[in-house]
DNA sequence: TTGTAAGCGTTATCAA
DNA sequence: TTGATAACGCTTACAA
């Protein structure tokens, strides 16, 4: 049996009320009894059960990291890990608890409601990419605190943390630029996915900006998001010709590795024919031949600026919803010639 | 205000526990009061409070992961998210939720302490590769439900999953031998880290089964645990001379890439001169050149098999102690002649 | 088949 | 500065 509140009381010769007030560091508590209860509690190897407290206090040390439905798909993602340390990181710092959810196996909005009216936990950070309309409807209607990490596209009262990627679309083709490319292509556009989407405007405004006629409607290379590579005939019709791409800009690591891959196999040299960047900086970019130049996007950072944001949101539900824009960096190493 | 039983019950015109019952689904309950307040609760959107639910049955519906200390180490080797994803999976499926435990920050004993005696959770698997003591003997003598991942020093009344690291460390130096390696070299032991120690044992006893006569003990390169390269002065002795080995067994694949880096930075070509496997199939194995050959130690199912005995030691709290061992394979790729 | 009442371990509101 | 007492939302004997 776990020690209560109560033998503690008894124990101390005071009423499970004193005892309640030295554990909140209740200031009208004299020393003396505040001591000795302390030193009993220590002795006792006493902790407050949690469940209780949060029962009747309705202030939670947990919060939920909602992850897209597909477990399988997200968690094979190193990007969500890291993300995910970020946010253990800042909520341990704070005493909090994280709570994974993966959507439950069915819809995505029926494991957060769950999470909602379970009682469970204070408030969710939302991971998911595509983030479903209902979902957040539903959370703003209840008034339930959340985050969500990623630009959404109805971006009003709600918080959220990302990074700037139209900027970062365009730092990565001006790099390129810089770098004496002139033919940029893009891969890894999906209308559906704000992020894409951005980093794609970001890519097109540096184009313009540079002063280039516009590049073959071949150099945007669509793929669905998730997948992990462009459509080999496509890739191959794009870089076909002798006005084939000096470079292409893939939308995250893993798509930029089997782009190099695939080049390799058309017999095109990176970086000496085509130069390749990417976005995440995912672990296997640094072993890959050559190694990948790619764009940090600080994922920890975002997981630790979203339970920043989920905290504050959790202290002051009445606070005007605030947004957050983490900074990125060009890691340069040796697929960009 | 979140809509409860009491509300619910009243709205049926039946009493709380009626609907308790029926939320439970007792068979003393008439089909037409069942029919009735299934109805509302669907209609008013219902959902048990865990918090309170747990609090009175003692039942749990949280399980905890506890990783090691180093929120930092852990959580940015990919096998531990792989472990992660199976546990979640395992634990969506029985409607249980996965809460995460980095250690709290303090020392380890004291995270797994907090969520002994938090109430929040009703059992936890531990991750931390290298097993304190303390920890395990506080969980036994609590009595507190806990799964071990990876082999444990002290075995006796403690559940755990593991692969049969001997075995595969075996299977491995046998694989090497049987395509022609004549001298082995063993990088990755660290004598603390049972895991390293077995998959060693396993080279040992290769080696010995195919009759050779001992290595030079400059084979056997130690590395600290966590450590990501061998020592490269260590390593670069090792091969030397003309009596150098033409095969390496890594005890995890990050190693066997940095092992392969340093080669290649000796003038050793990967595989003609050297062969190298790992173990893990790590992501970035995929994108090296040569792609890494390696073991999958099949994570994924590790965390599975370690929630499947978690719950069953929920559910039967005085079952015999049970251990998991869970199957590899070698996947080929091409760092092995 | 259903209702009443007690209690899970804590906090919070009154009084004293 | 402290102590009763009533919740928090639910489950579960014990009655009816």
């Amino acid at each position: 049996m776990r020690v209560t509140i109560k033998e503690i009381a008894q124990m101390a010769g005071v009423s499970p009320s004193t005892v309640s007030r030295v554990l909140s560091g209740s200031s009208r508590i004299s020393a003396d009894t505040t001591e000795r209860v302390r030193d009993i509690m220590r002795r006792m190897h006493y902790r407050p059960n949690q469940l209780a407290r949060s029962l009747v206090s309705r202030k939670h040390t947990i919060v939920a990291v909602a992850l897209p439905s597909a477990a399988q798909t997200s968690l094979s993602d190193p990007f969500f890990y890291d993300v995910l340390r970020g946010i253990s990181v800042g909520a341990a710092r704070e005493g909090y608890h994280v709570l994974l959810s993966t959507g439950g196996g069915d819809n995505e909005d029926d494991g957060v409601a769950e999470l909602m009216h379970g009682g469970i936990v204070g408030g969710v950070i939302l991971l998911t990419s595509k983030v479903e309309d209902e979902t957040v409807e539903s959370l703003l209607f209840h008034r339930f605190p959340f985050v969500v990490l990623g630009h959404p596209v109805r971006d009003g009262q709600i918080h959220w943390v990302d990074n700037d990627n139209v900027a970062a679309g365009q730092v990565v083709t001006d790099y390129l630029l810089s770098r004496g490319c002139k033919r940029v292509a893009f891969a890894g556009l999906d209308p559906h996915y704000r992020m894409t989407v951005d980093r794609c405007t970001g890519y097109r405004l540096a184009q313009k900006a540079a002063g280039f006629s516009p590049w073959p409607s071949a150099f945007l290379l669509e793929v669905p998001y998730g997948d992990t590579r462009v459509e080999p005939s496509r890739l191959r019709a794009a870089f076909a010709g002798p006005d084939r791409p000096d470079a292409v800009v893939c939308v995250n690591d893993l798509l930029a590795l089997e782009v190099m891959r695939e080049l390799a196999s058309l017999g095109l040299r990176v970086p000496q024919d085509v130069s390749v960047i990417g976005f995440n900086n995912i672990q296997a970019g640094r072993f890959s031949t050559p190694p990948l130049t790619t764009v940090e996007i600080d994922a920890e950072r975002l997981g630790q600026a979203a339970f920043g944001l989920l905290l504050r949101a959790l202290n002051q539900p009445d606070a005007e919803a605030a947004h957050e824009l983490v900074p990125f960096r060009i890691v340069e190493r040796a697929s960009v010639r």
